[in-house]
DNA sequence: CTTCAGTTGCTTGTCGACCGACAAGTATTC
DNA sequence: GAATACTTGTCGGTCGACAAGCAACTGAAG
């Protein structure tokens, strides 16, 4: 097993995925710059060095490249790796780190996390990606709402407060956040909302 | 001054009303029902009993029809209407009169909301229209620090807020509870939510 | 009251631009 | 030489915009 033969066991493999991977690049920079609508493959293929065609010929359809896009930055997520981390903990603890690893991903990849903000605000047209972010959102409020009641059950959250309402106000605050970070990408400081959303929400629970 | 002379003195105008609130309504109704991907020409002349033709020629192009959609909703906004009345009034209570009345607009008119919602949420390709939504926050945020800092002075609102700070996180909330409103229009409740906000805004801020 | 020409409201025909999708062909790798 | 990555050509569909023409209304003269 010489060097030769581990670098170049599979050339095409690796020849995929730096094109896959440029592909996702263009498109993500394109979403981000001028919306849903400037997401076209021949300015993809342009942008990332490529053909127009290439983008068909390996996502399939657009649906497919959405679907990689997301896949892509939901699989590098804090959020999901933050999760597991905290089952154990006091409730109030759960909540805060959740919101914190929200924080510190706007701190780590605004780009990434931009991305995903514009598919949610301008991609409404697609039912089957609307439906695939209500789930998220979904899901988002139960994660919350469980953190809210196990902090009412061990006693570091207040006893009078609804975990499902509360669920429901931490993810409007924190896509409200997002919202008019994307009106305003360079006036608007989403890491100092996200950090105050942190503050308050932590006195008002206690 | 006859019946007749005070009734018909334009019949003319009286078309050209009928037909323009024809066209807003069915532009309004297709982008609750289908996003703004749906907004068509053809789509609305059809759909409000005219010809694909007549709404360019009203409105010259799309973005006149936007125009007169958001000025149609606006206009008979009640957030709009109960701002001037707070004047004078306790910093806390402008606070919370500014949320009750966006959540009596829920109540009252939910479709004329949605409109707004699927604008905000959908257009934002249209770089004039993201402007004039990020003056609207912008205004809104305003809104709310001024009546924080009135409430700060006259000690209906805790000293230590932040009335900026604050101004973000109630939009913020707002809009995050529209959105969750959007994505799942028959499942999510905005009314409680927005009365949820409400009341911890009003425990908190004291 | 009738008539008629000018104005305004509205419709139909059509053009150009853009996009997604697919098939066929070319270059690269194995 | 076969398989895989990638490109080019092209088709059908959709939409916004504009121009030309038709229909309804208005007001004033007869």
């Amino acid at each position: 097993m010489t060097d030769t033969e581990v670098d170049r066991p599979n050339r095409q493999q690796e020849r995929t995925a730096r094109s896959t991977n440029a592909l996702l690049q263009a498109a993500s920079e394109l979403i981000v710059e001028g919306g849903f609508d400037s997401l076209t493959f021949a300015a993809i293929g342009e942008r990332a060095g490529y053909s127009r065609g290439l983008v068909t010929a390996r996502f399939g359809n657009k649906d497919g490249l959405i679907e990689a896009l997301i896949e892509r930055i939901v699989t590098t997520w804090s959020h999901k790796n933050v999760l597991p981390q905290t089952t154990g903990q006091p409730g109030m603890q759960r909540v805060i780190r959740l919101l914190g690893a929200i924080r510190a991903q706007a701190e780590r990849d605004p780009a990434g996390l931009r991305v995903l903000y514009a598919l949610m605000f301008e991609a409404g047209g697609d039912r089957e990606l609307r439906e695939r972010f209500a789930r998220f959102h979904e899901g988002m409020r139960a994660d919350f709402a469980s953190g809210v009641t196990a902090g009412t059950r061990d006693g570091t959250v207040r006893a009078d407060v609804d975990p499902r309402r509360e669920g429901v106000l931490l993810v409007a605050a924190l896509r409200g956040i997002a919202y008019q970070w994307q009106l305003d990408p360079d006036g608007f400081d989403p890491v100092d909302a996200l950090q105050y959303l942190i503050e308050t929400t932590e006195e008002r629970l206690s």
